[in-house]
DNA sequence: AGCACGCCGACT
DNA sequence: GTCGGCGTGCTC
């Protein structure tokens, strides 16, 4: 046997390099399989260990590092066409690499659900039957079967075929005399051309584009002129119309006979954005994102990479989608944290989006009102090139930010007097008035006015929110819910009280205040019915409610024309948050919710209740802008030395043991630091910010370095040294690269 | 992630 | 003397 190998009359050995769907950090050889051929991109049964799974092929005839003797053979291959193209492969491959993600993991997780598995490809081609000889051939066997002679006649009309809910319609019930047709090779079963209407958006008509501005124009233009790969960031405030500009050059690139990738934080949040998308885009467009079901999943994704669909809009992961002649990307909002991938495979879509473009050659714009501090670091660095939308788009007026000072105030249910006056004088005025909480629930702690017992949450260092409306207590960390008590559980008091307001109380005091005047709280708990988010946000667009008050869900874009006044119950959490990311975030969700103020005609106002008027970003930020807010956030960011002047890496760890985590933090420092070099900085290892969560005592440690190269060459040794650490088998760990959070 | 191999306690 | 505990290491 060893012997015959070398008969040169023996086939040539076929290696194929397969990531593997088990956690193993690394891609292994294999021999081709006994007969037929393979390719890369084609999902494989491969033996592993003592069981079989599944893979997909990456390359072949790679060398290996394996001796040919020791390799095994594919048992089976899945997919008589390849599901990825090399460029997928490739694109995804990089992915992992950067990340340090696990290949089998990141390709299996780029596909949908069903072929994540060893289904078959879905083919939901319609089944019906097909002519194999013309009727007038076979006449004269059919003389005394009319049925069969009927039947065949049709189909002899249809070389395709027809379906046999068409046949039925023609000829009514005609099961008989196909099969007996069949039995005598006159006809065959088959599968019709892919019906692609389940999927594909396309308006007949679609609605013709409104004139630009000039700036939306020279962005346009500025846009269009770009030969090959060339990243630009669109900056424009609220309402200046970006997706005007992208539309514009979505036109442009279908025009040209290619396919364009549009990314969104949460499609759930901007049903509007997708409707007004199938009603402009002059092609077939699909939507990807999670809500939808496997099979339609699979259909989009098919239908995106038969190249069917034009455009896709999808989510973070339908960044990985093929789309065989990409000729534009566009992420919108790329400031929203939803874009990264916060488990598993943790990766940045905005960033791949970026990478994608940069691979296929075309074309990606970056789309914010509030571009996060290293894209516009990018742009400034002349990386990207900037594009300013400076100007609301209808002359709508840009609204006034007032500071509410509410130290030593005194606050009826979080709502201080200043805000209220200028409520009832809106209302009274019959307009709308938004109100931000980012805090849900009725109070976000209970406690025993006798002995001081806090409603603290039995698995995590946090307290439970009281949800008067379900009578429970509820902990917004790990999900636990338990009765509301009646008396305390220490002292027995019946005097326990709600300290503090979320979104259920202020709504309380609002109803008694303005009693009959129409409300919506607009949060998780209140739209939990599906469909529920939607129904209230049209209503709102229609004026039906007159205060809105709500949690972050309102902060996204949603067109509400009859809001003019904004309040926004209390920043300070973003103002003094421990993140350095913090004075960030609450600026972009600032300039967000104010966003919502004042679209149409008339001017809006913000009121922003704080403890902390004088907090300088937060001036910076009222009075000149949030670019001269970023120029300034940026320069701290390079005085501290950190990112986007630096880069990072999180490694974190948990595990229900107190100290599993930060023993094996400190292995991994020790390793870490025997492979950096000396400008690899290292911070912790340290207890995370709510150090128990979901009864898991977490820790992490921060790598840091200047340059993203130094960072790799650390990861990529690091990595496999962890998982073979024996502290790392019994906790959870995972490496964040480039986190967006840090606590 | 599985899954076997391996070396120390209570059983037919 | 064996069945089996889950620690350790590997999977091309």
């Amino acid at each position: 046997m060893p012997a015959a190998s070398t008969d040169p009359s023996d086939p040539p050995v076929v290696v194929a390099r397969v990531a593997v769907a088990a956690p193993l950090g690394e891609l292994l050889d294999y021999l081709g399989p006994a007969s037929g051929e393979i390719s890369p991109g084609q999902r494989v049964l491969v033996p592993l260990g003592r069981g079989r799974r599944l893979g997909m092929v990456v390359a072949v005839n790679q060398p290996t590092s394996v001796p040919v003797a020791r390799l095994k053979r594919i048992t089976a291959v899945l997919d008589t066409t390849p599901l990825l193209r090399a460029q997928d492969l490739s694109f995804l491959l990089w992915a992992t690499d950067y990340y340090r993600g696990d290949p089998g993991e990141a390709l299996f997780g780029a596909l949908p659900g069903r072929l994540r598995r060893a289904h078959p490809p879905l083919d939901d081609r319609p089944l019906g039957w097909r002519a194999l000889t013309p009727a007038t051939a076979v006449q004269p066997h059919l003389a005394r079967a009319p049925r069969q002679r009927e039947v065949l006649a049709l189909l002899s009309t249809a070389p395709q075929g027809l379906t046999d809910a068409a046949l039925h319609t023609a000829l009514g019930d005609c099961t008989s005399p196909l099969r007996a047709l069949a039995k005598r090779g006159f006809v065959q079963r088959c599968r019709l051309q892919v019906s692609t209407a389940t999927v594909l958006t396309q308006h007949p008509q679609p609605d013709p584009p409104p004139a630009l501005n000039r700036h939306q124009a020279d962005a346009e233009a500025a846009i269009a002129a770009g030969e090959g790969f060339g990243c630009f960031l669109l900056d424009g405030v609220t309402g200046s119309g970006k997706t005007e500009v992208y539309l514009r050059l979505i036109a442009r690139t279908l025009g040209a006979g290619q396919q364009v990738l549009v990314l969104v934080p949460e499609i759930g949040l901007t049903p509007q954005l997708r409707e007004r998308f199938a009603r402009r885009v002059p092609a077939p467009m699909a939507v990807l994102h999670s809500a939808l079901s496997e099979t339609e999943r699979e259909r989009a994704w098919r239908a995106a990479a038969a190249g069917q669909a034009r455009l896709l809009l999808g989510t973070r992961s339908a960044v990985f989608t093929p789309l065989p002649d990409l000729g534009l990307v566009i992420v919108d909002e790329e400031h929203d944290l939803s874009l990264k991938q916060q488990e598993g495979f943790r990766y940045s879509a905005r960033d791949l989006a970026v990478r994608r473009a940069q691979q296929a050659g075309c074309t990606v714009v970056l789309g914010s009102a509030t571009p996060a501090l290293e894209t516009l670091h990018n742009a400034r660095s002349g990386r990207y090139r900037h594009l300013r939308l400076p100007e609301r788009a209808g002359n709508a007026a840009a609204p006034e930010i007032l500071l509410a000072d509410i130290r030593a105030q005194p606050l009826q249910t979080g709502l201080s007097h200043a805000l209220l006056t200028r409520m009832e004088q809106e209302i009274d005025a019959g307009n709308q008035v938004l109100l931000f909480l980012n805090r849900r629930g009725f109070s976000p702690v209970l406690t025993c006015h006798d002995c001081g017992w806090v409603s603290e949450c039995a698995h995590c260092d946090a307290r439970m929110t009281l949800h008067r409306d379900r009578a429970l207590l509820v902990c917004h960390h790990c999900g636990l819910e338990q009765a509301r008590p009646v008396q305390c559980p220490y002292c027995q008091s019946p005097d326990l009280r709600p300290l503090g307001q979320g979104t259920e109380r202020v709504e309380d005091t609002l109803r008694q205040r303005f009693p009959g005047l129409p409300l919506a709280r607009i949060d998780r708990d209140s739209t939990r019915r599906r469909g529920e988010l939607e129904r209230l946000l049209t209503a709102a667009a229609r004026g039906e409610h007159r205060i809105l008050l709500g949690t972050q869900m309102l902060a996204k874009g949603h067109h509400l024309p009859g809001v003019t006044l904004v309040g926004v119950l209390d920043l300070d959490h973003g103002l003094y948050g421990s993140d350095f990311r913090a004075t960030e975030r609450m600026a972009q969700l600032l300039v967000q919710v104010a966003g919502r103020a004042g679209r149409a005609q008339r001017p809006g106002t913000v009121m922003v209740q704080t403890r902390h008027p004088q907090h300088p970003m937060l001036q910076r930020l009222l009075r000149a802008g949030y670019g001269a807010f970023a120029t300034a956030a940026l320069a701290e960011r390079k005085e501290a030395n950190l990112p986007p002047f630096s880069h990072q890496a999180m490694l974190r760890a948990d595990s229900p043991q107190a100290q599993a985590a930060l023993d094996f933090l400190t292995q991994a420092l020790a390793t870490a630091r025997a492979l950096a070099p000396a400008q690899v900085e290292f911070w912790g290892p340290a207890p995370a910010q709510m150090e128990r969560r979901a009864g898991r005592v977490r820790a992490q440690l921060l790598l840091q370095a200047p340059t993203r190269s130094l960072l790799q060459g650390v990861l990529a040794p690091l990595l496999p040294a962890l998982r073979g650490l024996k502290a790392s088998r019994d906790l959870r760990w995972s490496m964040d690269v480039d986190p967006q959070e840090s606590l």
